[in-house]
DNA sequence: TATTGTTATACTCTATAACTATA
DNA sequence: TATAGTTATAGAGTATAACAATA
């Protein structure tokens, strides 16, 4: 399972660098996805803390990518929301990285291939929880 | 595909923040595999440049998990080698890291783990690869 | 001249601590 | 008092450019 280490590589590789941080990308696409989103459930999301999202947030903003708006609801909270450009520069880079993992893929067998294609669902789920239970990482540290 | 993107958020979450970035223990699993490495070839191997990997062995030879030494064949160059202390440094983090992914993926179905399972060669071979070939993401910058 | 690696420098990212505003 | 978020500050990581040593 050591091939986790080594799984940001790759990203790195089909992710040109200087343009983006690790997260960023990951965030972008949980707006698309989720529409109108806190910084603490984006933060808790992506495994960054609060003041590191906030700030994160900030460089998206600038870009004019998302836009930070009050809710109307609980003052103290802010919701996130992609700007059309943000979905653009979203899928402008979604496509770039596409493109380099097809190279990539394109050496591996069929069978392996179809091997990751089976396992994307069980991957995209792992991505998806917002929470470590007791017990994990942070308890060991 | 987009998945991809998300990983290293995973990668963050079972690997736990401050104690080494994402390329130092990659980078050290290289090194314990493969012997003695160049930094051209470390460089290349976790999409780093040449001079970004040079501080990075840097901080592993501070650290006290890695030397230097130089070729006595090539003498512009340098093979870097894990020392005893980097060996058990490594497995010290890749047990904390497998723990926590343990129970990240008691979460999913018998059938889901499987796939994953299954993938695994496939990432494996994917994650091996020095380098890009033309027309990878460096070209599309 | 070309290649291997290092040094100098600057910038990006992200963490911790302290703070403000609202509940 | 607790929670959501921001600001201030500092440190880690990594890139580009310039350099030194060897081939």
């Amino acid at each position: 399972m050591s091939v986790m280490f080594r799984l940001p590589a790759v990203v790195r590789k089909i992710n040109p660098p200087g343009k983006g941080e690790s997260a960023r990308f990951a965030t972008m696409q949980t707006l698309e996805s989720g529409g109108e989103i806190r910084i603490t459930d984006l933060a808790q999301r992506h495994g960054v803390t609060q003041p590191g999202m906030s700030q994160l947030v900030d460089r998206l903003v600038e870009a004019g990518d998302a836009v930070r708006k009050r809710d109307d609801f609980d003052r103290r909270a802010v919701v996130v929301e992609l700007t059309d450009q943000g979905r653009q520069t979203l899928h402008d880079r979604i496509s770039v990285a596409a493109d380099a993992l097809d190279h990539l893929l394109d050496r591996l067998t069929e069978s392996e291939r179809a091997a990751i294609d089976s396992a994307l669902p069980a991957l995209q789920k792992l991505t998806s929880w917002t929470h470590l239970e007791d017990g994990d990482a942070a308890a060991h540290v």
